[in-house]
DNA sequence: CATCCGTGGTT
DNA sequence: TAACCAAGGAT
């Protein structure tokens, strides 16, 4: 039996569309089917939690209302609207895919494919999702949720995440697309990969659950498959503080890898199992410090997807070579890492600066 | 295909 | 609390 007949996918999908008007979440970009305020939630959207988009995407809207005014947007603004949300090269490329679409004529991005496929910042995902749920088109947008829900529902026994078990996904939700609006089913799978089919599934909430093929085998723990995940690195790191009366000295990051571009105190990450102490030594040597810096109350740890540092702070007793010094209240406002940020202002708030 | 790219919430 | 998770894309 094919997987299209094996399930009954008129009967799955009028039972998500009317489990969707009763428990569809209240988002504020499920108020408008504009293709740019898609674009942006979705984009924000990438690996980050709704909770903490919502603010965000409001703030953004409310700064670039539309296409054009975020084409002729400077860059610095544009990474100080998305402080906080991680993953910097989402917003350089949305700049650059606004003002790709604004050449081109357009005032959103448009309902074809090809050309959405050449966008800085749109994968297979965000040109799927910006065609379903701004132009209601047939086409599956597989995130984390819709592979979650698409894995259970049919009981794949394969990573759905790679090649093949893709494809069972993308048919399994074009199969349910033929019975109810794409839009619509859209925003129902994601809702219900974020609350009845969470990673830890509640089947009794599920609308479902008379359909899913894993509920039925009882192997619903076991999907999706997915490959073992591999040891998160731990790693001691060091970061230089040097200030006069009212100024910090900070320097630019290298482009490309790491926050690039972005400004920060000097900071080196340790090799392995060092101590944060040699680390701050090498690192104030390698920028002309003679003495060695003097180490301070403040540190943080910095997370990232397969490694953590943890970052002390150290006081330098000139400034180091490289850095310029800028008033603490501009260097605070240029971008910069999160963790960075948070190690200044703890010295803020415990005096060590001024 | 595996790895890098941020950050914070959940369990 | 360490591990895992969260509406991916580029290389």
């Amino acid at each position: 039996m094919t997987l299209e007949e094996s399930i009954d996918w008129a009967g799955a999908s009028r039972a998500l569309a009317e489990w969707y008007r009763e428990n569809g979440r209240h988002l504020p970009w499920r108020l408008t089917a504009d293709p740019y305020a898609v674009w942006v939630s979705e984009t924000m959207l990438q690996q980050t939690q709704v909770s903490r988009v919502v603010p965000l995407y409001l703030a953004w809207l409310s700064a670039f209302p539309n296409c054009r005014s975020l084409a002729e947007a400077d860059e610095s603004a544009v990474l100080s609207l998305w402080r906080g949300l991680g993953y910097y090269s989402r917003a350089r490329n949305m700049l650059a895919s606004a003002r790709l679409i604004v050449s081109a004529g357009y005032d959103g991005p448009p309902n074809d494919q090809a050309f959405l496929a050449g966008l800085p910042g749109f994968g297979p995902y965000t040109a799927a999702a910006v065609r379903a749920l701004a132009y209601d088109e047939p086409t599956a947008a597989l995130d984390g949720n819709l592979r979650r829900v698409s894995s259970r529902l049919t009981d794949l026994d394969k990573d759905p995440a790679l090649s093949e078990g893709n494809k069972v996904c993308q048919r399994a939700v074009e199969s349910l697309m033929k019975f109810q609006s794409p839009r619509l089913l859209t925003n129902a799978l994601m809702d219900l990969g974020s609350g009845p089919c969470a990673p830890r599934p509640r089947c009794l909430l599920c609308p479902l659950e008379p359909y899913c093929l894993a509920r039925k085998r009882g192997t619903t723990a076991l999907r999706p498959v997915r490959r073992a995940a591999r040891p998160i690195r731990r790693r001691f790191g060091a970061a230089l503080l040097f200030s006069t009366q009212t100024k910090l000295a900070v320097r630019q990051r290298p482009k490309g890898g790491l926050w690039s571009e972005f400004w920060e105190i000097p900071w080196e990450v340790g090799s392995d199992g060092e101590d944060s102490g040699v680390t701050a030594r090498r690192l104030a040597a390698s920028l002309g410090e003679e003495s060695f810096p003097e180490p301070l109350t403040p540190s943080v740890t910095m997370r990232f997807t397969s490694w953590q540092v943890e970052t002390k702070l150290f006081r330098a007793a000139s400034q180091p070579t490289g850095t310029e010094l800028l008033p603490v209240d501009d260097a605070l406002s240029l971008p910069m890492p999160l963790g960075i940020l948070r190690l200044l202002r703890e010295a803020l708030q415990s005096g060590l600066i001024r």
